[in-house]
RNA sequence: UCGGGAUUAGCUCAGUCGGUUAGAGCGGGUGACUGUUAAUCACUAGGUCGGGGGUUCAAGUCCCUCAUCCCGAGCCA
């Protein structure tokens, strides 16, 4: 219906027919009608202006928000203010009606966000939620297409999984047994031999471990799908079931990482400040102010490199006491990320080599035996943004490792045995997909920028 | 899971020290008016005050309890 974001509006004269639901619709006595009509395909709704003569107009005198209705006519200039364009219609057609106008909940009014949680099924049809939408989107397309464009290869891996020690994080099983009637081992144990897979079953909660297989073939490659945590988390930064984005590179280093990470955060939000104009405008207006020129400053930003070590130095010395002291050997706190990118830096900063104990298994010990060839970005009004590492690829080292912190390396076979067979350096990170959504919005409550956000004691539409 | 806050009309909220018939704005209906912009104006309908229990002559208001939601923390992306 609309001027794509992009590209130029037809122009007058342009035979149209609108498809869409009603926004809001005034009448006047002058004999016409104004109907706001809304597609989802931009931001702004096309105002279309129904005279008196025409067929069905005393329809279009009943609509209320939310009705469904086609309109046929041309682009003219408006006569108003607040539009450049709109529809004089030649035809209209009620497709739908709202059953119940007094009880319909999208009101053309403010809505808490909790009532549009509690209403997913039709909150899309809001400004806020269609043009986080239309955001979210284009970061996913951009994602492709950053990775298409420098030789990746997206590669599927599996939601379920039976190795049960994919690291941190409550999993959710996955069976068919009967809860009522369990099977029972000579022993006691439930017999997950008589479930689906003959084995127990959880869904994945990364797919790094799989897509590094893939790696140590397609040399490019990455990862975009959901991923889950059975974590009783009640956070406004926490889903159970949420999406994520994980290269894997081949012959590549903790220094080639940090910069494809980089370039990916630019190249994504670039693309959100170059299609979704008009979606930015309504953020910065409503939601978050700073939202777009956060964007501006990011994509046009050097990203600093500082080590863990040298964090923690500057931490130390700052003027400020933070609610957890800093020492080496810590877990960095989002106090301490926030104060790194926003005062120290005043931009993102890539952190890198932490220390072993606060770091993955797989992660490459680096030649001082204590810290490991880790990376997080962190970017100033978040936090950390991404988080990756160079793999640990030889054998006796990860086997170490692994010992050191008490895994069996029993179901790690398959995962070790691409250290058998001609293995390689290789790298890769991870970026939580809402996050970055959460990012380029403003939004604060990560519910808001996943379509049906699956919580704790949540999953009802 | 822990700590704090909240739950009153379709929605967003007010409701004093416990005291007569629980209010407003928006939305809905009716009418007036207008190239209008979440229009404006008038009239009107709409309530088991989250559930249960208790204190009291009297509870939306005080106490206990349960449920749900929100915020913060932990976990983490």
């Amino acid at each position: 219906m609309q001027p794509r974001a992009g590209r130029a509006a037809p122009p007058v004269g342009t035979a149209v027919v609108v498809q869409g639901w009603v926004r809001t619709v005034r009448h006047s006595k002058g004999g016409f009608s104004f109907v706001a009509v809304h597609d989802g395909s931009c931001f702004a709704p096309l105002q279309a202006v129904v005279g008196s003569e025409l067929p069905g107009y005393d329809d279009v005198q009943r609509l209320t928000t939310g009705c469904a209705v086609r309109v046929s006519g041309a682009l003219v200039a408006s006569e108003g203010q607040g539009q450049a364009l709109e529809l004089k219609a030649t035809a209209v057609e009620v497709v739908g009606w709202v059953e119940n106008p007094d009880t319909y909940p999208m009101q053309p009014k403010r809505h808490s966000l909790e009532f549009l949680r509690d209403n997913a099924h039709l909150r899309a049809r809001t400004n806020l939620i269609g043009a986080v939408t239309r955001v979210r989107n284009c970061l996913a397309q951009a994602t492709h297409r950053f990775f298409h464009d420098r030789g990746f290869f997206w590669v599927h891996t599996p939601l379920i999984t039976t190795s049960d020690c994919e690291g941190g994080g409550e999993m959710f099983r996955v069976s068919t047994l009967d809860l009522a009637n369990l099977p029972r081992t000579p022993s006691g144990a439930v017999d997950f031999g008589q479930d689906f897979f003959g084995q127990e079953a959880h869904l994945t909660v990364s797919g790094q471990l799989n897509v590094e297989t893939y790696c140590m073939a397609l040399s490019k490659v990455y990862t975009f799908g959901p991923t889950f945590r059975a974590e009783n988390s009640n956070t406004r930064r926490h889903l159970a079931e949420f999406w994520m984005i994980e290269p894997e590179v081949a012959f590549a280093d903790l220094m080639s990482n940090a910069q494809l990470a980089a370039d990916y955060i630019q190249a994504i939000f670039r693309a959100v400040l170059d299609e979704r104009g008009d979606d930015l405008a309504f953020f910065a207006q409503h939601v978050e102010k700073d939202a777009a020129r956060r964007l501006e400053a990011l994509v046009g930003a050097r990203f600093e490199m500082m080590t863990y070590t040298e964090a923690v130095r500057r931490l130390e010395a700052a003027p400020v006491s933070f609610e957890y002291p800093v020492s080496w050997g810590i877990d960095l706190q989002s106090e301490h990320e926030r104060y790194l990118s926003e005062q120290v830096v005043g931009g993102p900063v890539i952190v890198t080599d932490y220390p072993k104990d606060i770091k993955a298994f797989y992660m490459r010990m680096n030649e001082d035996g204590k810290t490991v060839a880790a990376m997080d970005i962190l970017a100033p009004g978040i936090g950390e943004l991404v988080g990756g590492s160079q793999r640990e690829e030889r054998l006796d080292r990860l086997d170490a490792r692994m010992a050191e912190m008490g895994l069996d390396p029993a179901p790690y076979w398959w995962y070790r045995d691409l250290r058998r067979y001609g293995t390689v350096p290789h790298a890769g990170f991870g970026l939580g997909f809402e996050r970055a959504v959460m990012y380029a919005t403003g939004c604060e409550n990560i519910r808001e920028v996943i379509p049906f956000p699956r919580t704790p004691r949540q999953a009802k539409f």
